[in-house]
DNA sequence: AGCACGCCGACT
DNA sequence: GTCGGCGTGCTC
């Protein structure tokens, strides 16, 4: 019997192995995890068929080495998922697989050290002989080899991460000295259980009650009384245990000096069984806070709970005295680090009359039973998270599971505090920011059934879910659902297949849908709901266009801000109201030129003009290093003088929301700014202190970039004031116009969604341009009618399907001659119902020191396209260019 | 991708 | 002479 097992490595196909050996019991499942040799290599793989077909000439099939799984851990839709990506995103199988699986922590592998033969003799016969003089190893990472090979002398094997701990070896030290054949090294996967460890502080008392902890002292408190003379007593029954088996830190760490001096007595074959009476000062503020916190609920409580306003060392000593022990349990359930919030009981306000109506809509396609989209155009305000909420409820009580996707999970805390306080533990949250070991964990808890509200990220499309009966996909025209890394699927399309594929009902929400949903759904593939009214008869905003060309006309001079937003802004601010501006930019300024010859400082690494930061943004930057590049992170100081021509005359261009905080400063000395962007939001708890402080109004003017229009529901905001959003036009992509749409719809909708309206003010050079009038109109069916046209002169999705083809190499003459090989190609292959654009170099030709230079091609029909896109690769590999320089992304959102 | 194998240049 | 750097090719 055979198996063909996909792996995670970039090659288009599976490869077989052989499973009737010795040790296995019997062959695996499809959809099962196994371990297999590969190229001198462990590799987990997922066996994707099982067959005792002939064998191709010429190889030899080696045997499984491990079977992970006794039962499919990826139910057969899921399987049947990763083959269609694998095959309409024209990606490895195996690639596909592992974005399904939360491996990382399931399977970790360790690399044994052994000392080799010729390590023995360079420890014998000295250093002057055994280190050649020509290795750049200073003398102190000599003398770690050293301490290395003294360790390993016995003979025995060691664990990297023992022999890092005891000799302060690095991980290339080590492969430094395999490969001097010093050290003999083996690698072993070996599995493990995914559930963490949580450690509970339990309230040492004095009733007697032992402590049954593994291993740990008994620590008894003398009486009960909390005063001065308090008096401890240590019975320590077998303190070596303690110290090897109790990985606990914090009781590692205190008792580690009584733990080595009973290990020496140990070592002499003395069994200690000592007792020492231990007199302790009065306890400080500090730590009766947390005797009486514990105390108060019951003696046990979860470490990470207990921090409150204390400093983590507290514990430590109260835990020294032996007033608390420290256990370790398996944790069995939290929300990643996401804090029960928000409105407990919003998705339990009334639902007003286009609510229900959408709602009942997607309960009748529940109740019918089967695959069924639809789209959900909702205007800003209009309430969708409450319809999204009801019907996941609805989904639950029909025994059925529900999928939440959310464009980016720490962007929107609200909705995820929402989520907890309505479905409580029956929620899973899965994204970016869990560790893998939170995430294996999650994974397991949806696949074991008790999770059956799982709100994620793009990813979370994979979510092994029980019985799924709905998908919702917020914000569905969002460009974060797509990978832009292999596999380069779209979150959105996937779960339409998804649904399809689990027969369950997909909802597509947006206020602004793509064109593409649009189409699907005109063309009756999905079903349309509407809610056309914003939720309490509150009114859109009223959008009023500022044209900055004749702003700098009547002033003579270029400024960030209009003299109406000034105006605006000043009369929001005084009647006690909130204002927030849109300035898309980050930094200081994005462009930084030269006067006298045009010259733009880019960056070593891409084609792309570094952004001015007038404070360093980050710890790892060098002071000084202010100019940074947005798109591989590279930094350096401000020249002097031009890099080209020496001249002096260097000044800086575009504002960014950086200089936009410093200009409203100055405006507005009274005003309490705030400012969000990727500089001053790092992770969840920025957002949402950012987000409180504005709730709470100790900000009234907040600026920022787009993710301040991310569904933030602020009702103090009346003001939305927009800079600069219209550069988008400008570019060459054609889906420009419609971002600009979706950015300028989404962040008109913060304005007015409390008592009072709201107001926009859009700042444009191009006051005339259809974006930008019908979303000034709050028109959506206008914009789409009209970019529909466009899109369909210029063949352009929806009308046709697209894949974007990038050649990319460090050298320049690779990727311009594999790409003349590819054009001439395709000119002679003359593809059927292909229209091949290009080769040209791509909008960013070098990106992190690679040249790139591009393809677009598109096709009226799916097929033709995944055709013409395989035949490609089928020559590419007959003209040796490698596989890894070809990047095809379907339905490329971004044309980079 | 990651690893082995093999050619070549630098240093003893 | 020997070591180590890195380009090339293959992986059931």
């Amino acid at each position: 019997m055979f198996c063909d097992v996909a792996l995670p490595v970039p090659l288009d196909r599976t490869f077989t192995y052989a499973v009737n050996g010795a040790g296995l019991g019997g062959a695996p499942v499809v959809g099962a995890r196994v371990l297999v040799p590969f190229s001198g290599q462990r590799l987990m793989g997922v066996v994707v068929r099982v067959h005792d077909d002939a064998l191709p000439e010429g190889v030899e099939v080696k045997p499984v080495q491990q079977v992970l799984d006794e039962a499919a851990l990826l139910p057969d839709e899921l399987m049947k998922l990763a083959g269609w990506i694998a095959s309409y995103y024209v990606a490895p199988l195996g690639e596909v697989l592992r974005g399904m699986l939360p491996l990382a922590a399931e399977v970790k592998r360790h690399f044994f050290y052994r000392i080799a033969e010729a390590g023995r003799r360079a420890l014998y016969e000295g250093a002057a002989k055994g280190s050649s003089r020509r290795s750049r190893l200073s003398a102190e990472e000599q003398n770690r080899e050293y301490a290395v090979l003294n360790y390993l002398e016995d003979g025995a094997q060691a664990k990297m991460s023992a022999l890092r701990s005891a000799t302060g070896a690095n991980k290339g030290l080590l492969e430094g000295m395999v490969k001097k054949k010093w050290l003999a090294r083996e690698a072993v996967a070996e599995e493990r259980d995914a559930r963490r460890l949580e450690k509970v502080a339990v309230l040492v008392d004095g009733s007697g009650k032992r402590e049954e902890g593994r291993g740990k002292s008994e620590q008894r408190l003398e009486g009960k009384d909390k005063d001065e003379k308090q008096i401890l007593r240590f019975a320590k029954d077998d303190n070596s245990k303690l110290a090897k088996d109790d990985d606990s830190k914090l009781a590692m760490d205190d008792n580690s000096k009584l733990a080595k001096d009973d290990n020496s007595k140990l070592a002499m074959g003395e069994n200690s069984k000592s007792e020492s009476l231990v007199r302790l000062p009065r306890l400080n503020e500090n730590q009766l806070a947390v005797m009486a916190e514990l105390a108060a609920v019951g003696g046990r409580m979860r470490v990470r709970d207990l921090r409150v306003g204390v400093p983590t060392s507290t514990l430590g000593t109260l835990v020294k005295r032996g007033l608390v022990a420290i256990e370790e349990v398996a944790e069995d359930f939290h929300f990643g680090g996401v804090g029960v919030h928000g409105k407990k009981h919003a998705h339990e306000h009334a639902l007003n009359e286009a609510q229900m109506e959408a709602l009942g809509t997607i309960a009748a396609a529940m109740a019918q039973g089967g695959f069924k989209p639809h789209l959900l155009y909702g205007i800003t305000g209009s309430g969708k998270t409450s319809v999204y909420f009801a019907a996941m409820r609805r989904a639950l009580d029909a025994g059925k599971s529900a999928l939440l996707l959310v464009p980016e999970i720490g962007l929107t805390p609200a909705m995820t505090g929402q989520m907890v306080a309505a479905f409580g533990d029956e929620v899973a949250l899965l994204h970016s920011q869990l560790t893998p070991d939170e995430r294996a964990e999650q994974w397991h808890r949806i696949r074991r059934g008790e999770a059956r509200v799982v709100v994620g990220t793009r990813s979370a499309v994979f979510a092994p879910m029980v019985k799924l009966g709905l998908i919702i996909v917020d914000e569905e025209h969002d460009s974060s659902y797509k990978q832009e890394e292999t596999p380069r699927y779209h979150g959105r399309d996937v779960a339409v297949m998804r649904a399809k594929l689990n027969e369950a009902v997909v909802v597509l929400g947006s206020a602004t849908p793509s064109l593409e949903s649009w189409a699907n759904a005109e063309k009756g593939r999905y079903a349309r709901v509407e809610m056309r009214e914003r939720v309490m008869d509150r009114p859109l905003p009223v959008v009023e266009l500022v044209d900055m060309r004749a702003e700098f006309r009547e002033t003579g001079q270029e400024q960030i801000f209009s003299r109406r937003l000034i105006e605006e802004t000043q009369g929001t601010l005084d009647r006690g109201e909130q204002a927030i501006i849109l300035l898309n930019r980050r930094g200081y300024s994005f462009v930084v030129m030269c006067r006298s010859c045009g010259e733009k400082i880019e960056c070593e690494n891409c084609a792309i003009s570094m952004t001015y930061h007038k404070h360093v943004t980050s710890d790892v930057a060098q002071p000084g290093q202010r100019l940074e590049c947005h798109y591989c992170g590279f930094r350096r100081g401000v020249p002097k003088t031009c890099p080209k021509c020496e001249s002096e005359h260097l000044y800086f261009l575009g504002a960014g929301s950086q200089q936009g905080e410093e200009r409203l400063q100055e405006l507005f000395p009274g005003a309490r700014i705030g400012r969000m962007d990727r500089d001053t939001v790092r992770g969840r708890s920025d957002m949402e202190r950012l987000l409180s402080r504005l709730h709470a109004g100790e900000i009234n003017l907040l600026v920022g970039t787009q993710m301040i229009a991310k569904g933030h529901d602020i009702h103090g905001v009346t003001l939305v004031g927009v800079v600069g959003a219209d550069f988008a036009l400008g570019l060459p992509d054609f889906r420009a116009a419609e971002r600009v749409f979706q950015l300028l719809t989404q962040v008109s909708g913060r304005a007015g969604r409390g008592d009072l309206p709201g107001k926009v003010l859009v700042q444009t050079y191009h006051p005339d341009h259809y974006a930008i009038q019908f979303a000034a109109q709050h028109d959506y069916p206008g914009f789409v009618a009209k970019e529909m046209q466009y899109r369909r002169w210029m063949h352009y999705p929806p009308y046709a399907v697209l894949a974007n083809v990038v050649i990319q190499s460090e050298r320049l003459e690779e990727a311009t001659g594999w790409s003349a090989a590819l054009g001439r190609w395709f000119q002679q292959a003359r593809l059927d119902k292909v229209r091949v654009l290009g080769p040209a170099a791509a909008p960013i030709v070098r990106l992190k020191r690679i040249y790139r230079y591009h393809f677009v091609l598109k096709a009226e029909r799916r097929q033709t396209l995944g055709e013409a896109l395989r035949a490609m690769l089928r020559f590419a590999e007959a003209q040796d260019i490698p596989r890894r320089n070809l990047v095809i992304d379907v339905d490329a959102v971004h044309l980079m």
